[in-house]
RNA sequence: CGGGAUGUGGCUCAGCUUGGUAGAGCACUGCGUUCGGGACGCAGGGGUCGGAGGUUCAAAUCCUCUCAUCCCGACCA
């Protein structure tokens, strides 16, 4: 037995109450560790495990690792975006967050924890409470002090450190916790996947300078990488937009399921891979059919409700992509019209960073036309008073169909550079699959998928701000550059949900698994099945082998049935049929195979478990 | 924030149109039979019908307000 000190498993399971354990004298008190493990002895066991499993679906949930979790009596919801964790779920958030642990221990981070509720004075420190928005949950103490509720914690790390460090020597520094945040989402959804409080692990490095920094960036590239990988998720690290946590660099780690919220373009031959969000393309422009030309502008054509380019489209009998796209965006900076081809779609964070505007979004309709007098819906960017941004693609359309900014009118044989121009012309559509590779002569594929971690630079944005410096060794203040890093622990639970479950219910990647084998004991009326069962389960428990013993009083298909849905990877059914045969079947919950072990040799079947250990998944049962 | 939908035992839902004793299945308790893929019989326990107000002799049902939850959208061209 290694996990109590060399104690046996056994030695504690008889002496279970405090009673027996202070009759044993020797001043041993049960300590919290060992009673953690006393009682696990039993909660292994079904019949005392708090595991409620559901036949049916509970009505809120929709997505399939949301219904799966429920089911699987993993979380409960208590409010929107709010949820319980139950044994079971708890047991899987823990097995990742002691994957990550170990990851970022080896990366050389040291664990910390932050508090939760922050002052205000921080935030205003850092620009950020007015900047960060509703997301953020604020709140007054009882002496009407402002304070938040933590969504991330760049604030309090870097005035914890800058307090602490003062010299070049303590760098590099590389703190991390795993803790509660709560983002106050605009609509919580899917389970976990947006939930507004969740458990997230968070780390803070610190580098006496940019190239220090960029080590440190590429140390934590790596253990995310690693520890995504021993989570047993099929995953991609993409280049991706920094948003409201600011920074100049990042790449999210983004786990390929159908139903994630993010898209990510990456190419098919070389290993460039972005959020749609971010991506670029390379563009071949096509030339212009030249006879058209000559025919000047149109006048105003009256098309009565087509306030949609489909609507124009087929009113004017052309494709889409023959007609242009021109959309109002206010900013800080104020407003200002994008145009884009009439088949694409703006990509917001494109204008939004040509423009350098800290904010960017569509005003309503009824702003445009009382502030601008402009017809939304029949918009052009002829003669407009507003700036005009176009996308790289409408140089080169050839004459083209707009909106007369007049209501219910369009123009058609419009030309760039002839019937208007504009200073700024550059990438600002969403990228598309089919289009070239930014990088090589390859051609990008779009997939979903959802975000798990995401990595930062940050440079000195926090440092400054908040004034976090050190000593140089040449004897100069510095600021520290920062780095931060994100993952989403919950959130990875349900990506491998997401990405390992059949109709059955969930497949659990051996490394996550909160059991790693499921023991039916078909007949519990046979006193010699039960006795080998309770054998077979103590072994386990010696072994440190986590095992859930279902010892409940249950028809066998009511224990199939819960075993596929728990999702352990490796199922032993033992019934009177079996032993009798002196046999014992395994089977492998990613498999239909299922092999026999006997029951007076084991041998096999411990060293089936530390292949499973080593390989952490996916092997075969030959 | 806008749009759509839904709130009835722990879960899934019916009942509402046309007001008149709150229902089914699952789950739960007891007994019996059954027992290798979500068994069956009998007997039970459990519900302010999301909340407030109103109409009425009478409201789960009609009206008003409100709260909560889920889904779609942050695309005007």
């Amino acid at each position: 037995m290694t996990r109590c000190g060399g104690v046996s498993t056994r030695a504690y399971s008889v002496c279970r109450d405090y009673d027996t354990l202070s009759k044993a004298g020797k001043g041993v008190r049960p300590h919290c560790f060992l009673l953690c493990f006393l009682s696990s002895e039993d909660f292994m066991r079904f019949s005392r495990m708090h595991l409620p499993t559901l036949k049916e679906v509970p009505a809120e949930a929709e997505v399939l690792s949301h219904r799966l979790m429920l089911r699987a009596g993993m979380i409960r919801r208590l409010a929107a975006g709010i949820y319980s964790y139950l044994p079971f779920g708890l047991m899987a958030l823990r097995n990742v967050e002691a994957i990550v642990r170990q990851e970022m221990n080896l990366a050389g981070a040291q664990e910390v924890l932050l508090p939760a509720v922050q002052p205000a004075e921080l935030w205003q420190e850092s620009e950020r409470w007015d900047f960060y928005g509703k997301e953020l949950l604020r709140f007054k103490d009882r002496h009407q002090r402002d304070f938040c509720f933590g969504p991330t914690h760049e604030e309090v790390i870097t005035d914890l450190v800058r307090n602490e460090v003062r010299s070049y020597r303590q760098l590099p520094l590389n703190l991390y916790q795993v803790q509660t945040k709560f983002r106050d989402e605009i609509r919580p959804r899917f389970g976990l996947m947006r939930g507004r409080e969740f458990i997230m692990k968070d780390a803070y490095s610190f580098d006496v300078d940019d190239v220090a920094a960029t080590l440190s960036y590429q140390a934590m590239h790596e253990a995310y990488s690693h520890i995504f990988s021993r989570c047993g998720l099929n995953f991609r690290a993409v280049e991706a937009d920094s948003g409201a946590i600011g920074g100049n660099f990042s790449h999210e780690f983004v786990v390929l399921a159908e139903s994630g919220e993010d898209a990510i373009a990456s190419c098919t031959k070389c290993d460039y891979a972005a959020n749609v969000e971010k991506a670029q393309s390379k563009f071949v422009p096509e030339s212009v059919i030249e006879s058209e030309v000559e025919l000047p502008v149109s006048d105003a054509v009256a098309t009565p409700d087509c306030e949609s380019i489909e609507d124009v489209a087929a009113f004017f009998k052309v494709s889409p992509n023959a007609t242009i796209k021109s959309m109002v965006f206010e900013s800080d900076l104020g407003f200002c019209m994008v145009v884009v081809p009439g088949d694409r779609e703006v990509n917001e964070l494109k204008v939004k960073a040509i423009l350098g505007a800290n904010w960017l979004e569509i005003p309503p309709s009824a702003r445009v036309a009382d502030d601008l007098g402009l017809p939304v819906g029949y918009l052009g960017p002829l003669e407009v008073s507003i700036p005009v941004l176009v996308d790289r693609m409408v140089p080169h359309m050839g004459p083209m169909i707009c909106g007369a900014n007049r209501n219910g009118y369009h123009l058609h044989r419009v030309c760039w550079g002839r019937d208007f121009t504009c200073e700024t012309v550059a990438d600002l559509v969403l990228a598309r699959a089919g289009e070239l590779c930014p990088r090589c002569d390859g051609s990008l594929q779009i997939d979903r998928g959802i975000e798990v971690g995401h990595i930062f630079k940050l440079g000195t944005k926090y440092s400054e701000k908040l004034n976090a410096t050190f000593l140089d060794h040449d004897g100069q203040e510095k600021h520290m550059v920062m780095g931060c890093y994100g993952i989403g622990v919950g959130r990875t639970v349900a990506a491998a949900i997401e990405q390992n479950h059949d109709e059955n219910g969930i497949s659990f990647p051996y490394a996550i698994a909160p059991f790693k084998v499921a023991l039916l004991n078909l007949d519990l009326k046979s006193a010699e099945v039960t006795a080998f069962c309770e054998k077979l389960y103590q072994e386990f428990l010696r072994r440190n082998i986590s095992i859930l013993y279902d010892d409940r009083n249950e028809r066998p298909g009511v224990k199939f049935k819960d075993a596929d849905l728990l999702g352990m990877p490796v199922r032993l059914t033992l019934g009177r049929r079996g032993f009798k045969q002196g046999i014992i079947e395994a089977k492998l919950r990613n498999s239909t195979e299922s092999k026999e072990f006997p029951l007076d040799n084991l041998d096999s079947l411990w060293s089936l478990f530390d292949e499973l250990e080593t390989n952490d998944s996916r092997i075969s049962l030959k």
